[in-house]
DNA sequence: CATTTTGCCTAATCTGTTTAGGCAAAACAC
DNA sequence: GTGTTTTGCCTAAACAGATTAGGCAAAATG
């Protein structure tokens, strides 16, 4: 029988490519299995299981977003990193809502360790250095950014700012603004 | 033989308390038929399918949700407005996971419509009297709320801020300070 | 008490996950 | 090139969840 030539790398990719189409929940093995033409237990001798094919579509969305925030704050900083990072995250779940979903797939301690969590974290500190906040400030500011842009990406990709004025790239853009200016003064008294 | 009683209703709260307990994707109707005693295909007298329980329990956790943020914030304005409304969602969150995950469930534009979710917005505006924003800088900051709201809460309860320090609870008041002087000197030039 | 309603049942189908074991294609050894 | 090992995809099978159809007895209604 001619062989479609699996690997886990070739299933994980074409996992978060189904992802994308039919939603992240929806990327189950047996219609990976669909799509390559064979059959669902074939999967098996490349990834573990379910949760395992959806922990290492989570770790490629995890790290492609990485690059992508890493390419787009090189060589900026201040507002324009932030306004980059921002826009970096919110494009990346606009295009590739299933990849997105995956990003927030809840992992285990150690595979989150493992992956690309660290960076993201390590850029979102790097950005704030524009914005000379001592800790633990800077930790405070770090998850409300965090916060912002993940719930802001959430809310608008689940609907919720459309059919309605403003439209959300105005909201969007005044919310960085309000943020920077938020970053610029924040109040650091106890 | 003996009958359990079933309503709608009935499961309806109980699959809410299954999805605190065990997650809000776990309570199945075959695990809430375990529950109840009964075999799964009695649930089907009584909710449509899968996705109805799930659109039920959301519908529950809105409403309740709806009635806990209008008890806080009744009699209070400004920024014990905001911190109320900020700490039901953050407190509803922690000791209902389940429900609040229901609460995030997409339900479909109409039933979305039909729920409690207009009394949520309505309220989210009521609290921005306080800050005196024209349009449409109010609804600029409705959105940013919701984001920030919904956003660390999530983060939060994924596990993203325990293990280090600031511990969240400091990050959290400190944030809502941010947030409030933010809104106090909300950026509104072009 | 008779009758209608209805709550939960059994039976059956379908789909998805997962394990075990087999056979042939590919890769490698010489 | 033939022989051997590896391995990719298969079939078969067990099992669990969702869902539908139809039945019977308990509750509600007259």
């Amino acid at each position: 029988m001619a062989r479609v030539g699996l690997t886990t790398e070739n299933l994980v990719r074409a996992g978060a490519e189904l992802a994308d189409e039919i939603g992240f929940e929806q990327a189950t093995p047996a219609e990976l299995a669909r799509r390559f033409g064979v059959k669902t237990a074939s999967l098996y001798s490349h990834v573990r299981n379910a949760h395992d094919l959806k922990t290492r579509i989570a770790l490629l969305a995890l790290a492609e977003l990485a690059d992508a925030v890493s390419a787009a704050v090189a060589g900026r900083a201040g507002k324009d990193a932030l306004i980059a990072f921002a826009n970096v995250y919110r494009d990346y779940a606009l295009e590739h809502p299933g990849r997105f979903a995956a990003a927030r797939f809840r992992l285990d301690p150690d595979t989150a360790a493992a992956g690309a969590g660290v960076r993201h974290a390590r850029m979102m500190r790097a950005i704030l250095r524009g914005y000379d906040l001592a800790e633990p400030h800077q930790t405070h500011a770090v998850r409300l950014l965090g916060s912002v842009f993940s719930g802001y990406v959430d809310l608008e990709s689940a609907g919720g700012f459309s059919h309605s004025a403003p439209d959300s790239q105005e909201s969007w853009t005044k919310i960085l603004d309000a943020l920077d200016a938020l970053l610029r003064t924040w109040p650091t008294a106890p």
